[in-house]
DNA sequence: AACACATGTAACAATAAAAGTTTCATGATA
DNA sequence: TATCATGAAACTTTTATTGTTACATGTGTT
């Protein structure tokens, strides 16, 4: 199954973001991340609409940041991208009727639910001014 | 992103099986999922390599259960049918160099890891003749 | 032995979602 | 006004599950 990694990409951009004084192109972006500039416009725009980034069209235009990394978790970006199931399982919906299908979909749900809640609870734990901080740290040397 | 409904899928098949005397076919389990006698067949051999079920070639051939359900959990059928992460979230592993897509990746499996224990735990902790128990009250009545 | 039935398996097509690409429109700045 | 950059639509590629076709193998019945 296909991996989603916008969310992987969209962290390590936005923290790199945050060394530059000036907006940074897709195209840039693009370089950093071995992917292509539209690809970067897209993800990025769902991130502005939601006012954790700012674009710039134009002669020294592109992306910065709209909020610190101090006022931004990996849950606001989790749930910024995605508004799905964070698991590859599925649940089968086809015959309602079944009373196993709904006691078995229903084991799994209550499982996938606590452990999404969990996940959850631990991204937005997570700031990235945190996860900046090795990259800080080896400027500073 | 595709779900993966396999384990929904022969979980409910196991459950079925249960209640039936005689070994089913793969067609008759295919009619119960809506879907192809082949495709319950390359999943079912994954569970009888492991020995939750058996298979019958010929005149009243077909799957039957090698296990009790109660000897059956989740977790078991779940690992058996997949090795791979349970989350549609990917890391990037393009950069290997740079500490900030290390730190990103790090704070993500962290949480992804946690959360996928406590997943796996509560699997381990329902047995498939648990799930039964509403369908035969059911047949009782 | 011949036949019917059911699994075993290989090869291929359909489907779905992310990711990549091409193309052009729109807006901002020098 | 020319250039630079985003905005956005349409399409292709990729990769995995799922579905399908076809045939071989084994098993029980007559």
């Amino acid at each position: 199954m296909r991996k989603d990694s916008r969310l992987s990409r969209v962290l390590h951009v936005l923290i790199h973001l945050d060394a530059f004084e000036h907006p940074v192109t897709s195209d840039t972006l693009a370089k950093m991340l071995n992917t292509n500039p539209v690809v970067v416009r897209r993800t990025m725009a769902l991130l502005r609409d939601q006012g954790y980034v700012k674009s710039i069209k134009g002669h020294s235009g592109g992306w910065s940041l709209a909020k610190s990394l101090s006022d931004i978790t990996l849950l606001d970006i989790h749930q910024t991208l995605s508004e799905n199931s964070v698991f590859t399982i599925g649940l089968t919906d086809e015959h309602t009727a079944c009373p196993i299908e709904h006691a078995v979909n229903r084991a799994l749900k209550d499982a996938m639910d606590e452990a999404e809640s969990l996940l959850l609870k631990r991204f937005g734990e997570v700031t990235l001014s945190e996860l900046s901080i090795e990259f800080k740290a080896q400027l500073a040397t």
